[in-house]
Formats: C-alpha cells, structure tokens, sequence
DNA sequence: AGTATTTATTTAGCTAGGTAAATAAATTTA
DNA sequence: TAAATTTATTTACCTAGCTAAATAAATACT
C-alpha cells in the first residue's frame, strides 16, 4: 500500500473521530455539522444542491436531512417547482451555530497548529494537485 | 470549514470510491484487500493483532472478516489460547493476491502521477506531522 | 482453591458513505 | 395533446467505521 494513501485513509479516520468527540456537546456528528454550515453560508438549498455541493450521493443526504430535521435543526419546505423540498436553518440552528463554528475553529487551529502556515499552505496545494 | 480537512476529507472519499471501483474486477471492496495485504505482508494474525495493526476498532474486524471468510479469502483457526482466533489467507488467496496487488500499484502510481517524487514525499511528510 | 480482573472476540445498534431502483413532477418530443 | 424522457427525491440494501455491552477464556489476587 502506498504510503501516501495509508497516512491519508489513517488521518481521514483519525479527524473524523477527533472531530465526532469534540461535536459531542453540541450533540452533533460531524457530517450533521457539514450540512448545517453549508446552509449557513449558502442560505436556503435544496437537497439536490446540498448534495453536489458536498460532492455526495443523495441517498446520503435524505437521510441526513430526515435526521436533522427531526432533530429541530433543520425545516424541509416544498419549492415552487413540486419535486424539489428546499432546506432552511431552523432559529434554534440559526442561534446555536455561533457557539458551534467556535468549537470547530479552534479543533481546526489544534489539528493543524503542528504544521507552519508555508507548511499548511504547501499541504492544501499538493492534496488539491493530487488527481481527482 | 478549513480547506485542509475539506480537501482530505473529499480526497479520501474520491480515492476510496475510485479503488472500490478498481477493485470490482477482483469482486472485492477495499477494506477487504486492506486486511488481506496486512495478512501477506505479515503471515497468520490473530484478530486483535489485524485490528491494532490496521488502527481500526475490533467489531470492524470481527465483520470484515466473517464476510472474508465466508468468501474464501480466509480462514479463521483456533489459537493455543482458546479466546484467540487465528487467521490465515486461503490458497485461493495466496493464488490471487499478485494480480490484485498489481492492479493496486497501478491505480496508486496513477494516483499519485500527478505529483512529481518530491512532492510525494513533501505530501507524505506534511501528512504525518499533522497531530494524530 | 476460589474469586476478581483482564483480555479476545462477538453482538447489537448507531452514523455515513455507496449503488440500484421506485415514484412523482416537469419538460421535451412526436 | 399524448407519450417519452428527464429531474428531484426517496426507499431498500450494501460496506465500513464507531461505541457499548455480552461472553468466554486466561490471569491475578486473596
């Protein structure tokens, strides 16, 4: 296996759990995060530009959304077109979020603080050159 | 989001989709093929030895390997110590492995193409100093 | 020796990704 | 306009990670 790919698969998981733990006391997993911060900084959307947006299969945002909206955090409304459902932030979204986004900054800041800025900088420009 | 962790994230998706992909020729999914090289590169692992290894949670193991199994890549023999499973790769296994191993190679050489060795290494080293 | 603790594996159930196929509404085409 | 095709969402089911708890064997302790 190259090496390349273990260390990348092994961070990948290595994050995803790190950043599972610290979102436990907003009661929120990480994917739920992604999506509430997509519409916060994009507005309302419907599932099917959450989904290419986040470069995702649909199925995995249905049920992503179903849960969250379950959940209180987010509203499914019908779109003018029928077939389409419009997502929106619901006001208790809207008023935890701030809290939210400061926990995950500062996760982010700690996961990346090993790395100087050339060295982060260089790290984003080779993943993004790397095929795909 | 910072762009680090959504340029790992989505690259680790994309490369796992796309060796998923390479590896249907081999009717096998890559989680498997992660156990089944361990199990080359190392001879007969007990479970527990596979799941530290491969810095996974145990159940993940117990799962993946029952469907190995039940496939025919493995077997799982008692161990001296009786709460211990040992597992070995089948014939069929040992059969198989160096054409699927070379698939593999050459999915990760064209991977990885687009960066020249420097930037491999750079990449790798940047990976590995990053916290975890 | 008998009890308590540790260790290896498994089971149950959760999120999160994927594909394939069903459904319903909108759009295109004959 | 009626039929065919496309598009948006959902449903069903697969792998793959996780945690928590059950079970069984080995080890440590009194």
């Amino acid at each position: 296996m190259n090496p390349i790919f273990h260390a990348l698969f092994q961070k990948n998981r290595y994050l995803t759990n790190c950043l599972n733990e610290v979102l436990k006391q907003h009661h929120l997993y990480s994917s739920q995060w992604t999506i509430l911060y997509c519409l916060h900084k994009n507005g309302p959307m419907t599932l099917t530009q959450i989904w290419k947006y986040l470069n995702v299969e649909a199925p995995s945002i249905t049920r992503a959304i179903t849960r969250l909206e379950a959940l209180g955090w987010v509203q499914r409304l019908d779109g003018e077109d029928k077939r389409e459902k419009i997502v929106t932030l619901s006001a208790q979204a809207e008023e935890r979020l701030p809290a939210i986004t400061a926990t995950i900054l500062a996760f982010e800041e700690e996961m990346v603080g090993s790395l100087t800025a050339e060295e982060q900088e260089q790290l984003l420009k080779l993943l993004e050159k790397m095929k795909g």
